[in-house]
Parts: structure tokens; sequence; C-alpha cells
DNA sequence: CTTGACTCTGCACGATATCGCACGAAAATG
DNA sequence: CATTTTCGTGCGATATCGTGCAGAGTCAAG
């Protein structure tokens, strides 16, 4: 049996059946224990499963991760989105991506601003039931229930029959080398094509997401309108993306 | 069963149920009490839930959640989407229409039911996330805030694509002579449509809905498949019901 | 063929986590 | 106030974990 047999078996065994006990699974391979845990280290550190005492969960797309990440650097994402709020003009056509900063920006939507938000995630739909003058637009299709937002072919040809004027995007890492990245494919080309509708781009982006890289890209640095950051990053970390010719505004 | 996995279960329990009591729930699970309240007061310290004497009530109940246990009647739509969700067959394709007694069939979809979901409230999206063997489709359109759901004609283009098994149908009025009414004319028009598509609907109806009216015709009584309500209400309400061919489920 | 670098695996061992039990404190109950 | 239930903590037994290390196998360069 090779390692990589034995990793795909986890992998299977955790869509199936939900759970992997430890040493349960050492005995009904006939390998060490050590070895399992190893595996289920090695497979945790890819994120591809959530390592627990005495063995494996799926690395669920559940809620407990969505709301850990609600919670992580949640008064800087709330400067984000308050103001990346501000950014918005009277009557604009916005599009809000998913993700726990957007939920901060359309918490933070001005009472008085009248505009339109379209969103391909139910979450920020919810959100903004509380604002009687925006108009909601909702992007419907398969949900992606790790980030919560709609995407396949479903998305893709209602966001094309959709122009924005401005593109609030969520992302999981800027880098200047790789651009703008996040963990799914598929929600990288949705990404892509909500830009592409869209007249202009921003990204919001807490220091921890400034110089990380995730496995696929959405666009080249370049293709960004305006970076919104916090400020007292320090000066070598934000240099590239100065040089790289996008807006770089420090809240 | 793994530690996690017995704080997963409590916290389910505490979303289904509202409330969870420790002596009962060791029992239930073969582990000392110890133990139960040792999981208890480490979610407690996370936040996850409120300790109380006893066992342990949800943390900060959500929003549908909580309005509903302020109305009358509670209990009774948490009794009648349990009935609900038991109704759905594994495979099946459902389509969930929006509202908080449907909110309430989503959060007591059994957990190992493997199923198709459509919906066009974002409110029932969210709250299926934490149901990982369910696909969730989501249906797109302008959003329709007062009951939380996408209309208009996107809506109705998207739902003209898909046929359901079975349609969950949200109402404020079912009456022996008007049928089953709402109060907005677009809305009606796409719950009508989206019976159009299913080959069975179901309308869960509290008491004060039965014999009511609203403004707006879905669909006469006899278009319905079937009719779940609480019981305990008297004959003379329920005759004509009975009398008009549908099925009529008391739980 | 030999050598050396590398990977995978199992074992040993100290560290950590879990669990049930015991006992006194605190809270509910009547 | 007395009784009963529940709670929190300390403790020991057991299970699980992570790490260091050594043996076996692989592979490519010499």
């Amino acid at each position: 049996m090779l390692t990589s047999e034995r990793k795909a078996l986890i992998q299977q065994i955790l869509r199936q059946e939900g759970r992997l006990v430890a040493k349960e699974f050492s005995q009904k391979l006939g390998v060490s224990e050590d070895t399992i845990r190893r595996d289920l280290r090695e497979l945790a550190g890819e994120g591809l499963l959530l390592r627990v005492h005495g063995g494996a969960l799926p690395a669920s797309p559940a809620v407990a991760d969505y709301e850990s990440r609600e919670q992580v650097g949640s008064s800087a994402k709330a400067r984000l989105g308050q103001a990346a709020a501000r950014m918005i003009q009277p009557g604009q056509i916005v599009f809000l991506d998913g993700g726990t900063t957007n939920v901060q920006l359309a918490r933070h939507l001005p009472h008085d601003l009248k505009a339109v938000v379209v969103t391909h995630s139910p979450s920020i739909a919810v959100e903004l039931v509380r604002h009687p003058l925006v108009e909601v637009e909702l992007i419907g299709g398969r949900l992606f229930k790790h980030s919560i937002v709609a995407v396949g072919t479903t998305s893709a040809e209602a966001i094309s029959r959709i122009r924005a004027d401005l593109f609030f995007m969520g992302a999981t890492g800027v880098h200047p080398e790789t651009g703008v990245t996040t963990g799914d494919r598929e929600e990288a080309a949705i990404k892509a094509l909500i830009a592409r509708q869209s007249a202009e781009t921003i990204v919001l982006a807490t220091h921890e997401k400034l110089g990380a890289a995730s496995p696929y890209q959405i666009m080249p640095l370049a293709d960004i309108g305006t970076l919104v950051t916090v400020t007292g990053l320090p000066g070598e970390t934000l240099r590239p993306f100065k040089s790289s010719g996008l807006t770089l505004v420090e809240v």
C-alpha cells in the first residue's frame, strides 16, 4: 500500500463515514498507528481534514470553521468593512463577494445609502435585509458550503448578465508574484468572472493575507484597481504593492 | 465516540431542541456525567453555549430562532418542521420555501439524510450549510425583503428549469374558500410556479393560519397534496379541510 | 557493483489528553 | 431548614500524541 493510496483512502472514508479512528484504521490496514497518525497530521496540514484527539473528521465546510474565521481579526475586518462602505456612491451597482469581511461591509453600509447590491452570498443577502434603501439582487447556483457562496454554471450565467460599478472581492491571499488567490478552483473562476463584469475591483485584505498565497489564482495584481488594508504594516510588506500600479488605501 | 464528535453533537442538539440536560444526555451516550459536564464547561468557555444548572442552553439563539421563540407557537413550528423533515426520502429533490417554519424544517433535517434542497430563501441556504450531505441549490433573483426570498423573472426562469419531488410551501392563510393565500402578489406567483414544478406540494400551517385569508391567492385548496398542522384543533375547524380531498396530517 | 542521499515505516519514550471516581461545595427543592 | 441534585476539583488509570531514532527499501550517481 503506497502512502498516497493510504491518504486517498483516508479522505474517501471521511467523505463516506464522516469520521476515522486512528487505532481502528491502523489495524484494518495492518500498519502501525504511527503511520496513520503521520498521514493524518500531514493531511491536516494541507487542510484536507480536521485532526482531533483519537482520529480525524472531515475538514467540514461546517460552520464551526466559518464562525471561527468570523472571529479572526474581527475588529480589523470591521474597520476595513466600514472604510469600504464609504467608498460606495449613491445609485451605484455594487457586487459584494462572500466572506466575513464583506459581511462587515454590508453591516456598515450607511443607512441612507440608496444603491443596488448584487451578491452570490446568502449570508450577505440576509444581512442586507435590514437596509431598506438597498435593493438586493441574489445570484443563484450550487452552494459552495466552505465559503457560503453560490458557484457553478448557473451562477456564471447570471453574473454574465450583470454589469456592476464596483466589485468588493474577498480573497485568501494577496501576493506580489502570484496575485490574488483563493483555495477553490471554481470559486476563483467565479470571482474572475465577476471582476470582468465590473468597472472596478476592490480587494479588502487583513494583514495576514498580504504576502500570502493560496492554490488558485483569481487574477494578477495589476488587474486590481484598489487594495484596502489596515494601517501600521511595515514598509517592506507594502512596497511591492505600491509599485505595482494599484491604489493602496490604508485604514 | 470521539470527544469532538460528542461536542459537535451537543451543539447540534442545542440547535434542534434548544436545551440539553446533562444527566439525560450522559445516559443516552453511555458516558459519565462528569464527561458531559466537562464538555459543557469547555464549550461554554469558548462561548458556544450557555451553561446552566442541570445542563445547557444555546448561547446566541439565531435571529429566526429568537423571533420564533418570542412568538406564540414557536414549539408548534418546531414540531411541524420536525414532522415535515421526516417526510423527505433519501435522494429526493426538495424545494424549501422561505419562512420561519421552513427554517425549523431545515434545522431538523436528519443529519444522515442525503438529498438535494432547492430554495429561493437565503436564510434557508445559510441554515443548510451545517448539513454536509445535503446539496443546496440556491435560486437567485431580486430579494423580497419582507419574506427574505428571491422573486422576479430571474427567479421564475431558474425555477422553471427545476423539477422537484416535494415542495414545502409557506403561506400566511389557508382557507376552505379562498385556498392558500399570501400577502404579496409576486410572491404568490412564484409559489404557484414552484408548486407547478413539483410533484407534490405540502403546506405547513400553525393553527392561526387555518381559516385565515390574505389578499393574494396562490392556489385553490384542492391543488395541495398534504396539509400538515398541529393536533388538538376543534373538529369544526378541520372539517372543511378534511372534506376537500387533501391529506391532512396532525402532529 | 558500490555508495550515499532520501523516503517510508515501526518502535521507544516522555508529554499530553481523556475519563471515571471520590469528595466537599453550591444550588435547587419542598 | 433539611434533603436531594448538581457542580467543581483533585487524582489515578488509560489512551493518544509527538518526536527522535534506527532499519529497510529506492534510486541515481559514480
